[in-house]
DNA sequence: GTCTATAGCCCGATAGAC
DNA sequence: GTCTATCGGGCTATAGAC
């Protein structure tokens, strides 16, 4: 415990910030225990008690990133009860994390993950974006959407905004995305309105 | 040259069909040179001599499939006349491709080629892609579409047709798009006109 | 719980016969 | 041009002291 006042992570924590910032910049198989090791601090043996084995490391990355990502969607969405703001307001977390904290995205966005996790879902059917399959359809029952087949509507409308946050990560777009947050809401909104 | 009667493919055309195969199946970074050896029936030594190593293959896999699908792309846009028919050619395309050789729409779209190849430009920077947004900047200037800066509009119109891609190769969407074709490009036409 | 040392494996690449 | 045999190296995971 008197560690703790010095460095106040716990070494498993330690570990999932630093295998995922290596995991995003140089993917799974680039990245050896060693290099995990020499990240974050720790030792091999360390990593072996916590986690098992490599892929117990990348399946708790995993599951971190998605329950912070929905966490903080659940947060934006207290109070926004029409479906623009509702949809706004996920356009705007994701833009936000995407110029703030682009390992969050580039995490769920760019990494294959079925290349070395098995059986977990694919990122697009995991929680934080089934949410706004939800809204969409909540939408188009309300009136408040073009009629039509909910899932079209959901490709629609994620398409223009990943898209966005895809060419950002890659260097496309070399400025922030909140400045064009507006525009790109817009072309969304008019994709499926 | 007699050979060439029974198996009329070259030794390499072997090696790129298979070394594909297996980079879209299991990323380049777990797929072995025995593995493609067993997979295109050559031999290791083969490889090394017309490839001079693994990242050769792979190069060689990349541009081979950047210029067929560019190759496509030109004689689709032949005769199409106007914006609206040039972007359904491409949106027909790319939804063709994706339902009959989903292999070649798996490369381009899911494959993070930056962990493997050093100096490519990334995929949504080259040609066919590229190609896309100067047909939607000539449909701007010609008043096709709405007013607005081009990259948003490019972002917009191929972020629907490519995620309805991706959710088709990641098993998301059971069905052809071919067959939701019209309605995704009315989606997608709708952000843009 | 945390460490170091190392076993055991498989890989990419080379050498050299044919 | 094509093959087989093999080297050297780096990897994951384990063993066992503390």
């Amino acid at each position: 415990m008197s560690a703790r006042s010095i460095n106040p992570q716990h070494k498993t924590e330690q570990v999932l910030r630093a295998a995922r910032r290596l995991f995003v910049r140089h993917g799974y198989h680039n990245v050896s225990i060693p290099q995990i090791v020499a990240e974050a601090g720790v030792s091999i043996g360390a990593i072996y008690h916590h986690f098992g084995n490599k892929e117990g490391v990348a399946k708790a990355v995993h599951e971190r990133t998605l329950v912070q990502f929905s966490e903080m969607l659940e947060l934006r969405l207290e109070g926004r009860s029409n479906t623009r703001q509702q949809l706004r307001a996920f356009a705007d977390l994701v833009f936000e994390v995407a110029d703030s904290d682009s390992e969050t995205m580039e995490y769920m966005l760019t990494l294959n993950h079925d290349e070395f996790l098995v059986d977990v879902p694919p990122i697009c059917a995991a929680e934080p974006f089934s949410r706004v399959q939800r809204i969409i359809s909540a939408g188009i029952a309300a009136g408040d959407l073009r009629q039509g087949e909910t899932f079209i509507a959901a490709i629609a409308f994620t398409g223009v905004i990943l898209r966005a946050v895809e060419l950002r990560l890659a260097g496309v777009i070399d400025q922030p995305l909140i400045g064009l947050a507006d525009a790109l809401f817009d072309s969304a909104w008019a994709a499926i309105a």
